[in-house]
DNA sequence: ACGCTTTGTCCGACGAACGAACTAAGACGA
DNA sequence: TCGTCTTAGTTCGTTCGTCGGACAAAGCGT
């Protein structure tokens, strides 16, 4: 519902009947409660189609706010954002280091209510805190990030943590994952009811939404567009596969081939330092938008990889939409734009159907924190069976069965 | 809930409260209803648990029935199934050659009629009829065949004209998705929540299932794994690409290697004709089994492709089960079976998490036309809600906006 | 034989959605 | 200007699915 009007910007009753299928009845007391709660306001009226004019509705974007935490190697990003998916207020720390996770918890909690009381909010009108971080992650119980040098965090109960130290409700889920919702409420993706996010950061990776619900796959792993084969005979990746996209054209292989090149290393800048992956990537995308040949050949050949990989993820999904975030694309997405609405326009096999919108985030850099907070806004604001039914834990196991004995 | 009973195949109330999630009381008045109607029996009781001893419910297999019909260049196979997806009867038919629409579909409603005479089975018991056909096709209204050289049959509403052949409720889709679902109800995959069939007939195709309901994608044709890249730089593609599976490892790539060695063409007996590419390869994989090394390793190579297009679905959709099937591997499934399958075990990025399940299916050459009947079955059986909603048709053209003149 | 546990049903309550009748507001022709 | 028509939106009473809690049935253990 609140889905619908988010998709549609501003929209009447009438649209809403025709856009839900639901009755009029219905709408009515829905939209009156939304109004009520404040939620949604009346903004107007449409032009008269015959009758009495329509009235408009939209959401209501500074009556809610949430919090959006992105946990990366690099630092800990913070946005607030209101219920449009804006960001109202953001800050930047360093990362987690080595301290001890109940330090870290309580120096999150701190900023977080900085942030909020920054802007001035009442924290009451803040739903709650969507945490990302990169990799796969067991949301099950506990919750553990168990990605490699962070053994400290692992069975650490960081979300109970967090919510008693905050005072809020707190969801988590990958970066590529809320980055994609991020998009669906704040990219001005609309109603489309499928779509994905390429994110790239060190990794690649792909969140999925269809029908405006995340899709997460068997595990909440689903996405995991980085180990897409794109040459069957290409180089070892240490996922145990070859010709992996991440390794023939992730932001480190892309790196690792302008270090070769000794004149481009020198020109760029680059340090050569194995950990600053991320820097020397934006040392490349520089030199190529100075007009360094060697260092745009080095780019688009990764996005041409990379492009080939959309295309694979577009024709399984039947993608509509297709965003391109994440750091990486937040610095050279300039490059990889073209070449991917190039390949899918060229080679989308469904595109006699419909072709694939291939777009660049507006806010590549913060997609990911701002996807926090569209985590919150779904998870606060869209009941579940609008969407996708809760993965069932199906058939407890059940005693022996007797042979028939009755009827 | 029928899915839920499916998926167990033999299920107490206590074990559906627990798989369900629902209140005893409301499993009791639904269990009540199905066994009303004669869908569900009660067949025995369980070990005791410490008190009273469940009684145990079970799909009543003979209570309905559904017909499904494969419509390809090969031929018309009509398959009459159970409620638990069995084949209660079969027969094949050549195809539609170059007959009006109108005729053959009097011809097919009367080979549906004989078909579900020949097994004494009242009409009434019959749910519907789901027709199966390759390829992309227009669902949405009057429904036409599109694929080449079938011009007589575009714009023709066949499934409305089938149904009054028939009088049976008719739903149509295409062979992957159909043979997916097929799988689902009666290929054992039980309470999956993610599950692909991998379809090689002519082309290679993938159908989906989420959550027991099938996806379907943007515009329908979601799943066309055919048109992976497997291979950046390898040989162009009709459908623009490069390297796409179909081309490297489909039954035409197959027949085209065995035709290109003179020595395997002549001792496998192949026909050298373009258009009987099934028949060829047949021929080698008998070849292939024979012992015939050059065979076996054209078959192989073929596999290895097509366990990398495995992964990347695999890998995309985080699936659990993945089934091999279709008239293909019905007759080499022997060869890419345990390829895919040890593909898959050793570099599914998932794999900590949990392996893919990799099957060869059981019915394999008849997969679509059980599809068809599978697809009917849930149609009838399964509410919407339970599974994905339905695509909206949002957001109606509304009347433009005038500037907002009222609070 | 008596309690205790587990299974399954019955009943009243509640909320979501609907159909139908009704009011509100504008368009349009006589 | 006044009725009539059309479209927008609300109110009321009903249906239906689900839940909580009380209760009956069937088995176990001592």
């Amino acid at each position: 519902m609140l889905d619908v009007i988010r998709a549609a910007g501003t929209i009447s009753r009438v649209g809403l009947i025709n856009a839900t299928g639901f009755t009029g009845a219905t709408i009515s007391t829905v939209v009156r409660k939304l109004i009520d709660e404040g939620l949604v306001v009346e903004t107007g009226r449409a032009e008269s189609t015959g009758g009495k004019r329509r009235v408009l509705l939209q959401l209501n974007h500074s009556s809610r706010y949430a919090v959006g935490v992105h946990l990366d190697h690099a630092g800990i990003t913070y946005v607030l954002t209101n219920l449009g998916g804006s960001v109202v207020a953001r800050i930047s720390r360093a990362g987690a280091g080595t301290a001890e996770p109940q330090t870290v918890v309580g120096r999150m909690a701190a900023e977080v209510k900085g942030l909020i009381d920054s802007v001035g909010i009442d924290h009451k009108r803040v739903l709650g805190l969507g945490l990302v971080s990169p990799g796969p992650l067991s949301t099950s119980t506990g919750m553990g990030l168990t990605p490699p040098a962070m053994r400290k965090w692992e069975d650490f109960p960081l979300n109970q943590a967090l919510e008693q130290a905050t005072s809020l409700p707190v969801v988590l889920d990958n970066d590529a994952t809320a980055a994609a919702l991020g998009e669906h409420w704040s990219g001005g993706i609309g109603g489309t009811a499928i779509s994905a996010a390429l994110y790239m950061g060190t990794g690649i990776g792909a969140g999925l939404i269809i029908n405006g619900i995340t899709y997460r796959g068997g595990s909440g792993n689903a996405g995991e567009i980085g180990h897409i084969c794109v040459d069957a005979n290409g180089p070892e990746c240490w996922c145990g596969a070859r010709g992996c996209v991440e390794v023939l054209a992730g932001p480190a292989a892309v790196v690792a081939a302008a270090r070769a090149d000794a004149a481009l290393a020198g020109s760029a800048g680059l340090t050569g330092r194995s950990r600053s992956v991320s820097s020397d990537f934006a040392a490349v995308s520089r030199a190529a938008r100075r007009g360094e040949p060697s260092a745009l050949a080095i780019l688009e050949r990764s996005a041409r990889y990379i492009a080939v990989a959309a295309r694979t993820l577009a024709n399984i999904m039947d993608l509509e939409v297709l965003v391109l975030t994440g750091p990486s694309f937040a610095i050279a997405g300039w490059v990889y734009l073209p070449v991917v609405r190039d390949e899918l326009d060229r080679t989308f096999f469904s595109r006699a159907a419909h072709n694939v919108d291939v777009r660049l985030s507006r806010s590549a850099a913060t997609a990911s924190a701002i996807g926090g907070a569209a985590l919150v806004l779904q998870s606060e604001l869209v009941p579940l069976h609008e969407g996708l039914r809760l993965p069932d834990n199906l058939a407890d196991s059940e005693p022996a069965a007797l042979p028939a004995s009755g009827a």
